[in-house]
DNA sequence: TGATGTGAACCCATTCACAGCC
DNA sequence: GGCTGTGAATGGGTTCACATCA
């Protein structure tokens, strides 16, 4: 074991590495093999400080008075995140947004791979979305079981969100992904994610709200300012 | 002007008050009068004194040795977060992702409204989802100068979400919520929140990892334990 | 010389604990 | 007595600045 993962990389520093890697992913396509931090930094919108904190998280892997070998960190960061694996994922939910994600492409381009759709609805069952076809809810165990699944992605409406959940806690997931405008209930070894579209719209109507009363209130949160 | 809006709020604070809202919404429902921090931080899945500040930023508007009223604490936060108003917003890309939202109900039931969906596919162009007609991207300032728009989505693939953004802010728009996976390059007043499904699931993988590993990783970002 | 890696300083957010009020 | 509102303490994350090394 060369090198173990020494400590817990913290949750903000964790949040801007699939940011470098996608960066890092555009530089290896334009066969750029070296970046400072510099660089980086400014690709990513972020200051070159922070870009050598989050990288030192993962080991010193930068040359001093050089910088760091894309090739190398691309690979360092995907051992790190655990993307040399693909990871089958299972959707709970096949309305509106769980046909678009089983049909988005960023799932696969990233490595993961859905491999079961589960809904109550049997006018849904059957049919195939994003290539997997539509299974019943009660399947679920047999899905995450035989194919080993560790994360769930909630696509149900609010009202059945919880529902949802505690059927994946139930077949033993470990990660859940929550697109349901719900909080979650679920014991405290298990991971939530919440992506919430409306609660996003909603802040962004604050800084709206702000602009138009003539308060300042520039809230940039992940975009270069150039 | 009996209350003005005195001090920014914290960014940290500002996401959690459209939880709070939802909540509180479902209380409302129940026909619920009152309600402590205590029992608001429970439905939340935060501690009571994280709800006092929060809630404090808005005013002082609770009843100490009682609590809340509902009904008055949702309408301070609709006022505070300028939901009292329907925010047109306009979506950029009518593929998967921008059908999916602009058929989203919770967009309308917040109290959004999608007044223009554009696509620079000429395929697309004339089709109607959600109940608006797709139009070319070309239309764009005709369509946000009509409705005064200043909330734009970017449903767009990741190659065109500049392009995409650049539009956006040559039309005026304010505030960009950007669904593609890249750093968008805007001027600093224009407000970016990015949702980004590989980045989340990116980091489930990563707990997931450490999971297998053995080494411990809880980090529950929204939910309750319980 | 030039860029990394990192202690130290700083700043924001969370939590504590209690004064103040109903 | 009970719960809010908030200074004070704590903790995490960001930034600074520089020692360190290719």
């Amino acid at each position: 074991m060369p090198d173990s993962p020494r400590r817990r990389i913290p949750e903000a520093a964790l949040g801007r590495l699939p940011v470098y890697l996608r960066i890092l992913g555009d530089l290896v396509a334009g066969d750029i093999v070296q970046v400072s931090s510099d660089q980086l930094a400014g690709f990513a919108g972020v200051n070159a400080a922070k870009v050598r904190k989050d990288l030192s998280y993962l080991g010193t892997y930068g040359t001093r008075g050089v910088g760091y070998d894309v090739q190398f960190l691309v690979y360092q960061i995907q051992r790190e995140l655990g993307l040399n694996q693909s990871w089958p994922v299972v959707i709970v939910g096949a309305g509106n947004l769980g046909q678009a994600l089983a049909n988005y492409a960023g799932i696969t381009e990233r490595g993961f791979h859905v491999v079961g759709i589960v809904d109550k609805d049997t006018s849904k069952i059957g049919t195939v979305v994003g290539g997997v076809r539509v299974r019943h809810a009660d399947e679920l165990q047999a899905i995450t079981s035989a194919k080993s699944v560790s994360i769930g992605i909630i696509a149900t409406p609010a009202q059945h969100a919880q529902e949802a959940a505690d059927a994946l806690v139930r077949v033993g997931i470990g990660s859940i992904m929550n697109f349901a405008p719900t909080v979650l209930s679920v014991p405290r070894e298990v991971n939530v994610r919440k992506v919430d579209l409306a609660l996003e719209l909603q802040i962004l109507s604050y800084y709206e709200q702000c602009r138009a009363d003539g308060r300042v209130a520039g809230g940039d949160a992940d975009s270069v300012s150039a």
